[in-house]
DNA sequence: ACCTTCATTGACCTAAACGTAAAGCCCATG
DNA sequence: CATGGGCTTTACGTTTAGGTCAATGAAGGT
C-alpha cells in the first residue's frame, strides 16, 4: 500500500508548499508548469509536483521566474544535437559559477552572524555573571 | 604610502561594484546608506563603501532591500539593553536558519547540475568516439 | 431546488527595484 | 564666455511577482 498519491488538486499543493493557489496559477501563466485538466480543473501529477518544488527552490535562491523557466527547460530538454549539448554544458558551468558565488556569500555571512551572536552572548554573560563584582 | 582612499564619489563606487549611480541613490532613498555631502555631492567614506558591499551581497543572496536594511541595522546596533541583546540573538538564529536552507538548496542544485552536465559529456563522447564503430 | 464549497477566468491593483529622460548646478578649460 | 563633464533632483515609466475582487461553474449535501 503505497501512500504516494498520483494526483493533486491545486489546493493540495498550495497547502503542502505554503503558497497560494493564485501563485501556482501564476506560474502556469508564465509557462513554468502545465498541469492536466479535468474540464476546467487543474490536476497535478507527481511530476508537476516536483516541478513546483523546483520552482520554489529556484525562488528561494533568488532566481526570477524567467530564469527558473530556462533552468527547468534545460532539465527537460533531452538535447539531441551536439551544439545543443555543448550549449547545455556551457549553461551548466555558468549556473555553477553563480551558485558558487552564492555559496561563498552565504559562508561569509554566516561567519559574520556567528561573530555578532557570540559577541552578544559574551555581553549577556558579562551582564549577568558579575552583577556587582569588583 | 597606503593606497587606500578614504573618500569616494558615487561614480567611483558605481564603477567598482558594477552598479549604476541611480541604484546607489535609490539605496540611499530607502535609508540603506547615508553618505556625507559636500554641498550637493555625495561623498562616500570607507564605511559607506563597506555598507554598499553588504547591500550588494544581500542582493546576491536574494534578500529584499527592506530585509537588508534590517540586517544592516542589526549589525550597527551596538545593543544596550538585555532585551535588545536577546532579540538580536534570536534574529541571528533566524537568519542562520534561512541561510542554512539556502546552503542546502544550493548544494542540491549543484549536484543536479553536475549530474546533467556529466550526462551531457557522456553523450557527447558517445557521439564522437564511435562515429562508425560496430 | 437550494446552499455551500472549491475552482476557474479576467480585470485591475500593488510593491519593489530600478531605468530613463529632463533640467539645473558647479567647475575647469580652451 | 561658453562648453563639456560630472553630479544633482524631480518625475514618470517598467518589470516582476503576485494580491484582490468579481462573476461564473461544477460537485456534493440536505
Amino acid at each position: 500500500m503505497d501512500k504516494a498519491q498520483d494526483a493533486f488538486s491545486i489546493a493540495d499543493l498550495a497547502r503542502e508548499f505554503s503558497v497560494t493557489p493564485r501563485a501556482i496559477r501564476f506560474y502556469e501563466d508564465k509557462g513554468l508548469i502545465a498541469p492536466a485538466r479535468d474540464g476546467l480543473r487543474r490536476i497535478y501529477s507527481p511530476r508537476d509536483r516536483v516541478r513546483l518544488k523546483l520552482i520554489l527552490r529556484g525562488k528561494r535562491l533568488g532566481f526570477t521566474l524567467r530564469e527558473i523557466q530556462e533552468i527547468i527547460d534545460l532539465y527537460d530538454a533531452e538535447p539531441t544535437g551536439e551544439a545543443q549539448l555543448r550549449r547545455l554544458i556551457a549553461s551548466c558551468q555558468r549556473s555553477r559559477a553563480a551558485l558558487r558565488q552564492q555559496l561563498d556569500d552565504i559562508q561569509v555571512t554566516l561567519e559574520e552572524i556567528d561573530a555578532v551572536e557570540s559577541q552578544c552572548s559574551r555581553i549577556l554573560e558579562d551582564l549577568n555573571l558579575p552583577p556587582k563584582a569588583d
